[in-house]
RNA sequence: GGAGCGUUGGUCAAGGGGUUAAGACACCUCCCUUUCACGGAGGAAUCACGGGUUCGAUUCCCGUACGCUCUACCA
Protein backbone atom coordinates (compact mmCIF):
# COMPACT_ATOMS: atom_id res chain seq x y z
CA UNK A 1 0.00 0.00 0.00
CA UNK A 2 2.60 2.23 0.69
CA UNK A 3 4.26 1.66 -2.46
CA UNK A 4 1.14 2.85 -4.13
CA UNK A 5 0.98 5.79 -1.61
CA UNK A 6 4.41 6.90 -3.23
CA UNK A 7 3.55 6.38 -7.00
CA UNK A 8 0.81 8.05 -6.88
CA UNK A 9 -1.21 11.22 -5.67
CA UNK A 10 -1.61 10.40 -2.02
CA UNK A 11 -2.70 13.87 -1.08
CA UNK A 12 -6.15 13.50 -2.45
CA UNK A 13 -8.86 10.92 -1.31
CA UNK A 14 -9.43 7.99 -3.19
CA UNK A 15 -12.13 7.92 -5.96
CA UNK A 16 -12.63 4.85 -8.17
CA UNK A 17 -15.25 4.35 -10.68
CA UNK A 18 -16.58 1.71 -12.62
CA UNK A 19 -17.91 2.89 -15.74
CA UNK A 20 -20.10 -0.25 -17.82
CA UNK A 21 -21.74 0.67 -20.70
CA UNK A 22 -25.72 -0.44 -20.45
CA UNK A 23 -25.69 -2.93 -23.54
CA UNK A 24 -26.58 -6.03 -21.76
CA UNK A 25 -25.83 -8.49 -18.46
CA UNK A 26 -22.58 -8.12 -16.96
CA UNK A 27 -20.13 -10.09 -17.73
CA UNK A 28 -17.66 -12.25 -15.41
CA UNK A 29 -14.42 -10.00 -15.95
CA UNK A 30 -17.21 -6.68 -15.42
CA UNK A 31 -17.78 -7.76 -11.66
CA UNK A 32 -14.57 -8.89 -10.93
CA UNK A 33 -13.01 -5.21 -12.15
CA UNK A 34 -15.88 -4.17 -9.66
CA UNK A 35 -14.28 -6.19 -7.10
CA UNK A 36 -10.81 -4.88 -7.14
CA UNK A 37 -12.28 -1.30 -7.38
CA UNK A 38 -14.35 -1.81 -4.66
CA UNK A 39 -11.82 -3.30 -2.20
CA UNK A 40 -9.10 -1.12 -2.70
CA UNK A 41 -11.71 2.15 -2.92
CA UNK A 42 -12.39 0.71 0.85
CA UNK A 43 -8.81 0.08 2.13
CA UNK A 44 -8.32 3.42 1.35
CA UNK A 45 -11.31 5.06 2.77
CA UNK A 46 -12.23 6.27 -0.27
CA UNK A 47 -15.79 6.64 -2.76
CA UNK A 48 -17.08 4.46 -5.37
CA UNK A 49 -18.73 5.77 -8.26
CA UNK A 50 -21.11 4.12 -10.91
CA UNK A 51 -21.16 5.92 -14.58
CA UNK A 52 -23.04 4.37 -16.81
CA UNK A 53 -21.12 5.01 -20.58
CA UNK A 54 -24.16 5.31 -22.73
CA UNK A 55 -22.17 7.69 -25.10
CA UNK A 56 -23.81 4.59 -27.97
CA UNK A 57 -27.40 5.67 -28.12
CA UNK A 58 -27.42 2.59 -31.21
CA UNK A 59 -26.71 -0.24 -28.46
CA UNK A 60 -28.37 1.36 -25.94
CA UNK A 61 -30.50 -1.66 -24.31
CA UNK A 62 -33.31 -1.50 -21.83
CA UNK A 63 -32.86 -2.84 -18.45
CA UNK A 64 -29.40 -2.96 -19.06
CA UNK A 65 -28.64 -0.15 -15.89
CA UNK A 66 -31.10 -1.73 -13.69
CA UNK A 67 -29.75 -4.81 -14.30
CA UNK A 68 -26.32 -3.47 -13.17
CA UNK A 69 -27.56 -2.03 -10.20
CA UNK A 70 -29.07 -5.57 -8.84
CA UNK A 71 -26.05 -7.30 -9.60
CA UNK A 72 -24.01 -5.03 -7.61
CA UNK A 73 -26.18 -4.97 -5.18
CA UNK A 74 -26.52 -9.23 -5.13
CA UNK A 75 -22.29 -8.80 -4.50
CA UNK A 76 -22.45 -6.55 -1.95
CA UNK A 77 -20.51 -4.29 -4.12
CA UNK A 78 -22.49 -1.05 -3.65
CA UNK A 79 -21.63 2.31 -5.26
CA UNK A 80 -21.35 5.43 -2.94
CA UNK A 81 -22.42 7.32 -6.13
CA UNK A 82 -24.15 6.40 -9.36
CA UNK A 83 -27.31 7.61 -11.24
CA UNK A 84 -29.74 5.84 -9.14
CA UNK A 85 -27.94 7.27 -5.82
CA UNK A 86 -26.96 10.31 -7.16
CA UNK A 87 -24.23 12.49 -5.27
CA UNK A 88 -22.11 15.45 -5.99
CA UNK A 89 -20.59 15.31 -8.87
CA UNK A 90 -23.58 14.11 -11.18
CA UNK A 91 -25.35 13.43 -13.39
CA UNK A 92 -23.76 10.05 -13.64
CA UNK A 93 -24.87 9.31 -16.97
CA UNK A 94 -23.03 10.24 -19.98
CA UNK A 95 -25.85 10.45 -21.91
CA UNK A 96 -26.69 13.13 -19.89
CA UNK A 97 -23.74 15.12 -19.92
CA UNK A 98 -23.66 15.34 -23.70
CA UNK A 99 -23.57 19.12 -23.59
CA UNK A 100 -20.05 18.91 -21.45
CA UNK A 101 -17.81 17.55 -24.02
CA UNK A 102 -18.14 19.35 -26.91
CA UNK A 103 -16.48 22.41 -25.14
CA UNK A 104 -13.83 20.62 -24.58
CA UNK A 105 -13.20 19.37 -28.00
CA UNK A 106 -13.89 22.90 -29.22
CA UNK A 107 -10.79 23.63 -26.69
CA UNK A 108 -9.09 21.11 -28.14
CA UNK A 109 -9.41 22.21 -31.75
CA UNK A 110 -8.76 26.13 -30.56
CA UNK A 111 -5.78 24.85 -29.39
CA UNK A 112 -4.32 22.99 -32.31
CA UNK A 113 -4.45 19.49 -30.57
CA UNK A 114 -7.54 18.67 -32.72
CA UNK A 115 -9.43 19.04 -35.76
CA UNK A 116 -13.06 18.86 -37.47
CA UNK A 117 -13.19 16.05 -40.11
CA UNK A 118 -16.16 15.74 -42.59
CA UNK A 119 -15.19 11.92 -43.80
CA UNK A 120 -18.21 10.21 -44.58
CA UNK A 121 -18.27 6.75 -43.41
CA UNK A 122 -18.00 5.74 -47.28
CA UNK A 123 -14.44 7.53 -47.87
CA UNK A 124 -13.42 6.25 -44.67
CA UNK A 125 -13.95 2.82 -46.15
CA UNK A 126 -12.45 3.72 -49.19
CA UNK A 127 -9.12 5.17 -47.25
CA UNK A 128 -8.56 1.90 -45.40
CA UNK A 129 -9.19 -0.08 -48.76
CA UNK A 130 -6.79 1.75 -50.75
CA UNK A 131 -3.95 2.53 -48.40
CA UNK A 132 -4.46 -1.09 -47.58
CA UNK A 133 -1.30 -3.34 -48.25
CA UNK A 134 0.55 -6.76 -47.33
CA UNK A 135 2.81 -4.78 -45.10
CA UNK A 136 0.20 -2.36 -43.67
CA UNK A 137 -3.45 -4.30 -43.45
CA UNK A 138 -5.15 -1.76 -41.64
CA UNK A 139 -4.32 2.25 -42.19
CA UNK A 140 -5.21 4.24 -39.54
CA UNK A 141 -6.42 7.74 -39.96
CA UNK A 142 -3.16 9.38 -38.49
CA UNK A 143 -0.59 11.89 -39.36
CA UNK A 144 0.82 9.90 -42.67
CA UNK A 145 -2.51 10.45 -43.63
CA UNK A 146 -4.61 12.71 -42.47
CA UNK A 147 -3.66 15.52 -44.85
CA UNK A 148 -5.02 13.45 -48.03
CA UNK A 149 -8.88 12.84 -45.92
CA UNK A 150 -10.97 16.16 -45.72
CA UNK A 151 -10.86 17.82 -42.91
CA UNK A 152 -9.91 21.26 -41.42
CA UNK A 153 -5.92 20.22 -41.53
CA UNK A 154 -6.50 20.12 -45.44
CA UNK A 155 -9.29 22.64 -46.57
CA UNK A 156 -9.33 26.35 -45.59
CA UNK A 157 -10.89 27.67 -42.62
CA UNK A 158 -13.66 29.19 -44.59
CA UNK A 159 -14.44 26.58 -46.54
CA UNK A 160 -14.97 24.34 -42.83
CA UNK A 161 -16.83 27.54 -41.46
CA UNK A 162 -19.13 26.38 -44.68
CA UNK A 163 -19.14 23.14 -44.16
CA UNK A 164 -20.29 23.93 -40.39
CA UNK A 165 -22.69 26.20 -40.66
CA UNK A 166 -24.07 23.99 -43.71
CA UNK A 167 -25.09 21.12 -41.58
CA UNK A 168 -22.39 18.79 -42.79
CA UNK A 169 -21.95 16.38 -40.53
CA UNK A 170 -18.48 16.06 -38.62
CA UNK A 171 -16.53 14.63 -36.07
CA UNK A 172 -13.97 15.86 -34.31
CA UNK A 173 -10.44 13.90 -34.12
CA UNK A 174 -7.49 14.35 -31.84
CA UNK A 175 -4.13 15.29 -33.48
CA UNK A 176 -1.45 13.08 -32.43
CA UNK A 177 1.63 14.25 -32.16
CA UNK A 178 4.88 12.85 -33.65
CA UNK A 179 7.30 10.85 -32.25
CA UNK A 180 6.28 11.83 -28.94
CA UNK A 181 7.27 9.11 -26.16
CA UNK A 182 4.23 8.64 -23.74
CA UNK A 183 4.74 6.64 -20.61
CA UNK A 184 3.32 6.23 -17.51
CA UNK A 185 3.12 3.78 -14.15
CA UNK A 186 0.52 1.18 -14.24
CA UNK A 187 -0.17 -0.09 -10.89
CA UNK A 188 0.05 -3.58 -12.79
CA UNK A 189 2.30 -3.46 -15.21
CA UNK A 190 4.85 -1.08 -13.89
CA UNK A 191 6.30 1.43 -16.61
CA UNK A 192 4.43 1.30 -20.04
CA UNK A 193 6.07 3.44 -22.66
CA UNK A 194 4.49 4.04 -26.58
CA UNK A 195 5.10 6.47 -28.75
CA UNK A 196 2.81 8.84 -29.85
CA UNK A 197 3.62 8.22 -34.16
CA UNK A 198 1.94 4.67 -33.36
CA UNK A 199 -1.54 6.64 -32.05
CA UNK A 200 -4.00 7.28 -34.62
CA UNK A 201 -6.11 10.16 -34.69
CA UNK A 202 -8.80 8.87 -33.13
CA UNK A 203 -12.25 10.39 -32.84
CA UNK A 204 -13.18 12.41 -29.93
CA UNK A 205 -16.71 13.80 -30.70
CA UNK A 206 -18.98 11.90 -33.00
CA UNK A 207 -21.19 13.50 -35.79
CA UNK A 208 -24.16 13.25 -33.44
CA UNK A 209 -22.68 15.33 -30.51
CA UNK A 210 -21.68 12.67 -28.14
CA UNK A 211 -18.39 12.23 -27.16
CA UNK A 212 -16.34 8.80 -27.74
CA UNK A 213 -15.01 6.69 -24.71
CA UNK A 214 -11.74 8.29 -24.89
CA UNK A 215 -12.57 12.23 -24.91
CA UNK A 216 -15.96 10.87 -22.11
CA UNK A 217 -13.44 8.94 -19.77
CA UNK A 218 -11.29 11.65 -19.32
CA UNK A 219 -13.35 14.37 -19.16
CA UNK A 220 -15.75 12.44 -16.80
CA UNK A 221 -12.44 11.40 -14.34
CA UNK A 222 -11.52 14.35 -14.01
CA UNK A 223 -14.16 16.06 -13.55
CA UNK A 224 -15.62 13.44 -11.08
CA UNK A 225 -12.40 14.16 -9.36
CA UNK A 226 -11.52 10.20 -10.37
CA UNK A 227 -7.96 8.94 -8.55
CA UNK A 228 -7.78 5.46 -9.83
CA UNK A 229 -8.72 3.87 -12.83
CA UNK A 230 -9.08 0.24 -12.90
CA UNK A 231 -10.12 -1.34 -16.63
CA UNK A 232 -9.47 -4.32 -18.63
CA UNK A 233 -6.07 -4.83 -19.94
CA UNK A 234 -7.85 -4.62 -23.86
CA UNK A 235 -7.99 -1.21 -22.77
CA UNK A 236 -4.07 -0.52 -22.80
CA UNK A 237 -2.93 0.26 -26.43
CA UNK A 238 -5.57 3.14 -26.12
CA UNK A 239 -4.26 4.72 -23.14
CA UNK A 240 -1.72 6.83 -25.28
CA UNK A 241 -4.88 8.65 -26.66
CA UNK A 242 -5.73 9.17 -23.16
CA UNK A 243 -2.40 10.74 -21.56
CA UNK A 244 -2.62 13.14 -24.19
CA UNK A 245 -5.94 14.43 -23.19
CA UNK A 246 -5.20 14.47 -20.22
CA UNK A 247 -1.86 16.82 -21.03
CA UNK A 248 -3.60 19.02 -23.23
CA UNK A 249 -6.65 19.46 -20.87
CA UNK A 250 -5.97 18.77 -17.40
CA UNK A 251 -2.52 18.30 -17.27
CA UNK A 252 -0.32 15.44 -16.53
CA UNK A 253 -0.22 15.85 -12.80
CA UNK A 254 -3.55 15.54 -12.78
CA UNK A 255 -3.95 12.27 -14.32
CA UNK A 256 -5.64 9.21 -12.61
CA UNK A 257 -3.84 6.29 -11.92
CA UNK A 258 -4.04 3.09 -13.92
CA UNK A 259 -4.06 -0.48 -12.96
CA UNK A 260 -5.17 -2.46 -16.20
CA UNK A 261 -6.39 -5.56 -14.75
CA UNK A 262 -5.23 -8.98 -16.43
CA UNK A 263 -8.23 -9.98 -18.83
CA UNK A 264 -10.50 -13.55 -17.85
CA UNK A 265 -9.94 -16.47 -20.33
CA UNK A 266 -11.66 -18.88 -22.56
CA UNK A 267 -11.14 -22.31 -20.83
CA UNK A 268 -9.93 -24.06 -23.48
CA UNK A 269 -8.08 -22.90 -26.57
CA UNK A 270 -6.96 -19.04 -26.37
CA UNK A 271 -9.04 -15.84 -26.49
CA UNK A 272 -10.78 -13.94 -24.01
CA UNK A 273 -14.16 -15.02 -22.29
CA UNK A 274 -17.34 -14.22 -23.99
CA UNK A 275 -20.96 -14.98 -23.22
CA UNK A 276 -20.48 -16.99 -26.06
CA UNK A 277 -18.03 -19.33 -25.05
CA UNK A 278 -20.69 -19.92 -21.80
CA UNK A 279 -23.30 -21.04 -23.76
CA UNK A 280 -21.05 -23.37 -25.97
CA UNK A 281 -19.80 -24.66 -22.63
CA UNK A 282 -22.33 -25.08 -20.46
CA UNK A 283 -21.90 -22.37 -18.20
CA UNK A 284 -23.28 -18.96 -16.70
CA UNK A 285 -20.58 -15.54 -17.69
CA UNK A 286 -23.44 -13.57 -16.46
CA UNK A 287 -23.79 -12.61 -12.96
CA UNK A 288 -27.32 -13.51 -12.95
CA UNK A 289 -30.34 -14.58 -15.42
CA UNK A 290 -30.76 -12.01 -18.18
CA UNK A 291 -33.12 -12.01 -20.99
CA UNK A 292 -32.06 -9.82 -23.68
CA UNK A 293 -35.30 -7.38 -25.01
CA UNK A 294 -34.20 -7.46 -28.77
CA UNK A 295 -33.90 -10.26 -29.36
CA UNK A 296 -35.48 -11.87 -26.16
CA UNK A 297 -32.61 -14.29 -25.73
CA UNK A 298 -31.91 -15.95 -22.55
CA UNK A 299 -29.09 -16.17 -20.91
CA UNK A 300 -28.76 -18.27 -17.31
CA UNK A 301 -27.04 -16.36 -14.61
CA UNK A 302 -24.59 -17.21 -11.31
CA UNK A 303 -27.12 -16.41 -8.90
CA UNK A 304 -30.48 -18.26 -10.38
CA UNK A 305 -28.06 -21.11 -11.03
CA UNK A 306 -27.87 -21.54 -7.12
CA UNK A 307 -24.42 -19.76 -6.21
CA UNK A 308 -23.67 -17.86 -3.11
CA UNK A 309 -23.12 -14.05 -3.73
CA UNK A 310 -19.87 -15.34 -1.80
CA UNK A 311 -18.72 -17.80 -3.25
CA UNK A 312 -19.07 -16.06 -6.82
CA UNK A 313 -17.23 -12.98 -5.31
CA UNK A 314 -14.52 -15.27 -3.66
CA UNK A 315 -14.16 -17.32 -7.13
CA UNK A 316 -13.68 -14.06 -8.83
CA UNK A 317 -11.12 -12.45 -6.62
CA UNK A 318 -8.59 -15.15 -6.88
CA UNK A 319 -8.89 -15.36 -10.54
CA UNK A 320 -6.18 -12.92 -11.26
CA UNK A 321 -5.44 -12.44 -7.11
CA UNK A 322 -3.83 -14.43 -4.30
CA UNK A 323 -2.44 -12.92 -0.83
CA UNK A 324 0.53 -15.39 -1.41
CA UNK A 325 -0.55 -18.13 1.15
CA UNK A 326 -2.16 -21.42 0.66
CA UNK A 327 -5.87 -19.64 1.45
CA UNK A 328 -8.30 -19.64 -0.97
CA UNK A 329 -11.79 -19.30 1.17
CA UNK A 330 -11.73 -15.66 1.68
CA UNK A 331 -14.92 -13.70 2.50
CA UNK A 332 -15.84 -10.06 1.74
CA UNK A 333 -14.10 -9.24 5.53
CA UNK A 334 -10.65 -11.04 4.85
CA UNK A 335 -10.10 -9.80 0.89
CA UNK A 336 -11.09 -5.96 2.59
CA UNK A 337 -8.26 -7.08 4.67
CA UNK A 338 -5.94 -9.12 2.53
CA UNK A 339 -6.29 -7.84 -1.11
CA UNK A 340 -3.47 -5.96 -2.55
CA UNK A 341 -2.99 -4.25 -5.78
CA UNK A 342 0.24 -5.33 -5.90
CA UNK A 343 -0.43 -9.06 -6.23
CA UNK A 344 -2.68 -8.76 -9.02
CA UNK A 345 -0.96 -11.30 -11.59
CA UNK A 346 -0.07 -9.70 -15.16
CA UNK A 347 -1.48 -12.66 -17.11
CA UNK A 348 -4.79 -13.70 -17.93
CA UNK A 349 -6.06 -16.29 -16.45
CA UNK A 350 -8.20 -19.11 -18.41
CA UNK A 351 -11.50 -19.14 -16.24
CA UNK A 352 -12.35 -22.83 -14.68
CA UNK A 353 -16.09 -23.37 -13.67
CA UNK A 354 -15.01 -26.69 -11.69
CA UNK A 355 -13.44 -24.53 -9.60
CA UNK A 356 -16.19 -22.43 -9.42
CA UNK A 357 -18.13 -25.16 -8.62
CA UNK A 358 -15.48 -25.76 -5.85
CA UNK A 359 -15.98 -22.71 -4.48
CA UNK A 360 -19.55 -22.40 -4.37
CA UNK A 361 -19.39 -26.31 -2.43
CA UNK A 362 -17.30 -24.68 -0.13
CA UNK A 363 -19.25 -22.10 1.05
CA UNK A 364 -22.10 -24.17 1.45
CA UNK A 365 -20.27 -26.13 3.88
CA UNK A 366 -19.13 -23.10 5.24
CA UNK A 367 -22.54 -21.30 5.67
CA UNK A 368 -24.49 -22.25 9.04
CA UNK A 369 -27.92 -23.65 8.48
CA UNK A 370 -29.46 -20.21 9.58
CA UNK A 371 -27.97 -18.51 6.39
CA UNK A 372 -29.13 -21.37 4.03
CA UNK A 373 -32.37 -21.34 5.38
CA UNK A 374 -33.88 -18.70 3.55
CA UNK A 375 -32.07 -19.67 0.04
CA UNK A 376 -33.54 -23.60 0.54
CA UNK A 377 -36.80 -22.21 1.23
CA UNK A 378 -36.68 -20.65 -1.61
CA UNK A 379 -35.79 -23.31 -4.24
CA UNK A 380 -38.25 -25.47 -2.04
CA UNK A 381 -41.12 -23.37 -2.24
CA UNK A 382 -40.18 -23.10 -6.80
CA UNK A 383 -40.05 -26.90 -6.56
CA UNK A 384 -43.63 -27.01 -5.21
CA UNK A 385 -42.44 -28.06 -1.32
CA UNK A 386 -43.95 -25.99 1.17
CA UNK A 387 -42.19 -26.18 4.63
CA UNK A 388 -43.49 -23.43 6.13
CA UNK A 389 -43.88 -24.02 9.84
CA UNK A 390 -41.28 -26.31 9.67
CA UNK A 391 -38.21 -23.99 9.84
CA UNK A 392 -36.31 -26.06 13.07
CA UNK A 393 -36.64 -29.13 10.95
CA UNK A 394 -35.20 -28.04 8.30
CA UNK A 395 -32.58 -26.17 9.83
CA UNK A 396 -31.70 -29.73 11.31
CA UNK A 397 -31.99 -31.35 7.92
CA UNK A 398 -30.33 -28.63 6.09
CA UNK A 399 -27.26 -29.04 8.79
CA UNK A 400 -27.53 -33.32 7.61
CA UNK A 401 -27.00 -32.25 4.22
CA UNK A 402 -25.00 -29.26 3.29
CA UNK A 403 -21.88 -31.74 2.57
CA UNK A 404 -23.79 -33.03 -0.12
CA UNK A 405 -24.41 -29.85 -2.21
CA UNK A 406 -22.76 -27.99 -4.98
CA UNK A 407 -24.94 -25.60 -5.73
CA UNK A 408 -28.02 -24.22 -3.94
CA UNK A 409 -30.45 -26.22 -6.13
CA UNK A 410 -29.38 -29.56 -4.72
CA UNK A 411 -30.90 -28.38 -1.33
CA UNK A 412 -34.06 -29.69 -3.65
CA UNK A 413 -33.11 -33.10 -4.46
CA UNK A 414 -31.30 -33.37 -1.34
CA UNK A 415 -34.09 -32.39 1.67
CA UNK A 416 -37.07 -32.76 -0.60
CA UNK A 417 -37.66 -36.50 0.36
CA UNK A 418 -37.72 -35.35 4.05
CA UNK A 419 -40.79 -33.44 3.08
CA UNK A 420 -42.40 -35.78 0.45
CA UNK A 421 -42.57 -39.43 0.66
CA UNK A 422 -40.55 -40.32 -2.77
CA UNK A 423 -43.40 -41.91 -4.88
CA UNK A 424 -41.00 -43.49 -7.09
CA UNK A 425 -38.50 -45.77 -6.18
CA UNK A 426 -35.25 -46.95 -7.60
CA UNK A 427 -36.11 -50.34 -7.02
CA UNK A 428 -33.60 -51.63 -9.89
CA UNK A 429 -31.23 -51.12 -6.98
CA UNK A 430 -32.72 -54.12 -4.86
CA UNK A 431 -35.23 -56.14 -6.91
CA UNK A 432 -31.87 -58.10 -7.76
CA UNK A 433 -31.32 -59.10 -4.46
CA UNK A 434 -34.69 -59.30 -3.22
CA UNK A 435 -36.03 -62.19 -1.71
CA UNK A 436 -38.93 -63.42 0.88
CA UNK A 437 -36.46 -63.16 3.98
CA UNK A 438 -35.83 -59.59 3.27
CA UNK A 439 -39.42 -59.08 2.87
CA UNK A 440 -40.25 -60.73 6.23
CA UNK A 441 -37.60 -58.72 7.84
CA UNK A 442 -39.10 -55.64 6.95
CA UNK A 443 -42.71 -56.83 7.70
CA UNK A 444 -40.70 -57.20 11.10
CA UNK A 445 -39.58 -54.00 11.04
CA UNK A 446 -42.74 -52.59 10.81
CA UNK A 447 -43.98 -53.73 13.74
CA UNK A 448 -40.82 -52.53 15.60
CA UNK A 449 -40.57 -49.25 14.45
CA UNK A 450 -44.22 -48.92 15.73
CA UNK A 451 -43.70 -49.94 19.23
CA UNK A 452 -40.43 -47.74 19.27
CA UNK A 453 -41.05 -45.22 21.75
CA UNK A 454 -37.99 -43.27 21.67
CA UNK A 455 -37.33 -43.00 18.09
CA UNK A 456 -33.69 -41.85 17.34
CA UNK A 457 -31.01 -42.65 15.34
CA UNK A 458 -29.04 -44.90 17.48
CA UNK A 459 -33.02 -47.18 19.02
CA UNK A 460 -33.71 -47.53 15.12
CA UNK A 461 -29.82 -48.36 14.07
CA UNK A 462 -29.90 -50.92 17.05
CA UNK A 463 -33.63 -52.57 17.08
CA UNK A 464 -32.76 -52.72 12.31
CA UNK A 465 -29.37 -54.93 13.71
CA UNK A 466 -31.52 -56.81 16.75
CA UNK A 467 -33.92 -57.66 13.77
CA UNK A 468 -31.65 -58.32 11.13
CA UNK A 469 -29.36 -60.70 13.45
CA UNK A 470 -32.72 -62.72 14.43
CA UNK A 471 -33.62 -63.16 10.75
CA UNK A 472 -29.62 -64.42 9.77
CA UNK A 473 -29.29 -61.56 7.35
CA UNK A 474 -26.03 -58.98 7.26
CA UNK A 475 -27.04 -55.40 8.22
CA UNK A 476 -25.33 -54.39 5.31
CA UNK A 477 -27.50 -56.04 2.74
CA UNK A 478 -30.55 -54.47 4.14
CA UNK A 479 -29.38 -50.93 4.49
CA UNK A 480 -29.70 -49.91 0.85
CA UNK A 481 -33.08 -51.50 0.49
CA UNK A 482 -34.68 -49.24 3.65
CA UNK A 483 -32.74 -46.25 2.10
CA UNK A 484 -34.63 -46.39 -1.13
CA UNK A 485 -37.72 -47.04 0.40
CA UNK A 486 -37.05 -43.78 2.93
CA UNK A 487 -35.62 -41.71 0.18
CA UNK A 488 -36.40 -43.02 -3.12
CA UNK A 489 -32.45 -43.23 -4.72
CA UNK A 490 -29.17 -43.79 -3.58
CA UNK A 491 -28.40 -40.52 -1.55
CA UNK A 492 -29.08 -38.36 1.28
CA UNK A 493 -27.38 -38.76 5.03
CA UNK A 494 -27.64 -41.66 7.35
CA UNK A 495 -30.50 -43.78 6.71
CA UNK A 496 -31.39 -44.00 10.48
CA UNK A 497 -30.91 -40.14 10.65
CA UNK A 498 -33.41 -39.82 7.96
CA UNK A 499 -35.87 -42.13 9.82
CA UNK A 500 -35.35 -40.21 12.83
CA UNK A 501 -36.20 -37.09 10.99
CA UNK A 502 -39.16 -37.78 9.33
CA UNK A 503 -40.86 -39.90 12.33
CA UNK A 504 -42.24 -43.29 13.15
CA UNK A 505 -45.40 -42.60 11.01
CA UNK A 506 -43.67 -41.96 7.48
CA UNK A 507 -40.97 -44.25 8.18
CA UNK A 508 -43.46 -46.77 8.69
CA UNK A 509 -46.02 -45.85 5.69
CA UNK A 510 -42.82 -45.47 2.93
CA UNK A 511 -41.48 -49.21 4.04
CA UNK A 512 -45.35 -50.85 3.52
CA UNK A 513 -45.51 -48.31 -0.03
CA UNK A 514 -42.19 -49.67 -0.82
CA UNK A 515 -42.78 -53.27 0.42
CA UNK A 516 -46.15 -53.25 -2.00
CA UNK A 517 -44.51 -52.12 -4.69
CA UNK A 518 -41.46 -54.76 -4.89
CA UNK A 519 -44.09 -57.13 -4.74
CA UNK A 520 -45.89 -56.04 -7.48
CA UNK A 521 -42.73 -56.01 -9.21
CA UNK A 522 -41.19 -59.45 -8.48
CA UNK A 523 -44.60 -60.65 -9.59
CA UNK A 524 -43.51 -60.21 -13.22
C1' G B 1 1.51 -6.09 -40.69
C1' G B 2 2.23 -2.68 -36.39
C1' A B 3 2.10 -1.44 -31.21
C1' G B 4 1.52 -2.98 -26.28
C1' C B 5 1.25 -6.81 -22.79
C1' G B 6 2.33 -11.66 -21.28
C1' U B 7 4.81 -17.02 -20.81
C1' U B 8 5.99 -22.12 -13.61
C1' G B 9 2.06 -29.13 -14.19
C1' G B 10 -4.43 -30.26 -18.07
C1' U B 11 -6.24 -25.58 -15.26
C1' C B 12 -5.54 -21.80 -11.18
C1' A B 13 -1.02 -20.79 -8.97
C1' A B 14 3.33 -20.01 -4.57
C1' G B 15 8.27 -19.20 -4.99
C1' G B 16 12.52 -16.86 -6.59
C1' G B 17 20.30 -17.23 -8.11
C1' G B 18 21.92 -22.93 -4.70
C1' U B 19 14.76 -25.75 -2.76
C1' U B 20 12.79 -32.73 -2.43
C1' A B 21 9.76 -26.15 -7.20
C1' A B 22 4.24 -25.05 -2.05
C1' G B 23 -0.92 -25.41 -2.36
C1' A B 24 -5.84 -25.80 -4.93
C1' C B 25 -9.24 -27.75 -8.96
C1' A B 26 -9.67 -31.90 -12.15
C1' C B 27 -7.67 -37.02 -12.64
C1' C B 28 -5.95 -41.92 -10.53
C1' U B 29 -5.13 -45.36 -6.04
C1' C B 30 -6.29 -46.39 -1.14
C1' C B 31 -8.65 -45.55 3.93
C1' C B 32 -13.23 -44.06 6.34
C1' U B 33 -18.49 -44.95 5.13
C1' U B 34 -22.23 -51.74 3.43
C1' U B 35 -25.78 -44.79 -0.33
C1' C B 36 -23.77 -40.30 -1.94
C1' A B 37 -20.88 -36.76 0.03
C1' C B 38 -17.52 -34.91 3.82
C1' G B 39 -12.83 -36.18 5.89
C1' G B 40 -7.92 -38.61 5.59
C1' A B 41 -3.37 -40.92 3.04
C1' G B 42 -0.84 -41.33 -1.51
C1' G B 43 0.37 -40.81 -7.21
C1' A B 44 1.93 -37.93 -11.33
C1' A B 45 5.25 -31.28 -13.15
C1' U B 46 12.89 -29.86 -14.02
C1' C B 47 9.58 -23.70 -14.54
C1' A B 48 8.60 -22.06 -23.70
C1' C B 49 13.40 -22.18 -26.39
C1' G B 50 18.46 -20.15 -27.42
C1' G B 51 22.33 -17.24 -25.82
C1' G B 52 24.66 -14.32 -21.96
C1' U B 53 25.99 -12.81 -16.66
C1' U B 54 27.46 -16.20 -12.58
C1' C B 55 31.09 -21.06 -9.13
C1' G B 56 25.78 -21.93 -9.97
C1' A B 57 19.55 -19.59 -13.42
C1' U B 58 13.45 -21.89 -13.36
C1' U B 59 14.72 -17.16 -10.80
C1' C B 60 18.81 -11.48 -13.65
C1' C B 61 19.86 -9.58 -19.01
C1' C B 62 19.28 -10.04 -24.38
C1' G B 63 17.15 -12.46 -28.33
C1' U B 64 13.65 -16.05 -30.54
C1' A B 65 9.15 -18.55 -30.47
C1' C B 66 4.35 -18.68 -28.95
C1' G B 67 -0.16 -16.49 -26.88
C1' C B 68 -3.32 -12.38 -25.89
C1' U B 69 -5.23 -7.33 -26.51
C1' C B 70 -5.79 -3.20 -29.59
C1' U B 71 -5.47 -1.41 -34.48
C1' A B 72 -14.39 1.51 -35.34
C1' C B 73 -18.04 8.02 -35.47
C1' C B 74 -18.08 0.23 -29.67
C1' A B 75 -16.94 0.49 -25.14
Amino acid sequence: MDNIDKMTNSSKKVRTRFAPSPTGGLHLGGVRTVLFNYLFTRQHNGEFILRIEDTDRTRFVEGAEQYIYDTLAWCGLNPDESPATGGPYGPYRQSERKAIYGQYAEQLVKDGHAYYAFDTPEELEAMRNDYKTEANPSPRYDSTLRDKMRNSLTISEQETKDLIAGGTPYVIRIKAPENETLRFTDLIRGEVEFNSSETDDKVLLKADGMPTYHLAVVVDDHLMQITHSFRGEEWLPSSPVHILLWKYLFGLENMVTWAHLPLIMKPDGNGKLSKRDGDRLGFPVFAMNWTDPRTGDFTKGYRELGFLPEAFVNMLAVLGWNDGTEQEVFSMEELLEKFSVERIHKKGAKFNYEKALWFNKEWIKKSSADKLLPHVQYYLHNAGIDTTGNNDTLLSIIDQVKDRCTLLTDFVEQTGFFFKAPTTLDLDAILKKWNEQKNSFFVELIRSYELTQDFTPENLENSFKELAAASQLKPGELMLPLRIMLVGGKFGPHVFDIASTIGAKQTVSRIKFALGQLEANNGN
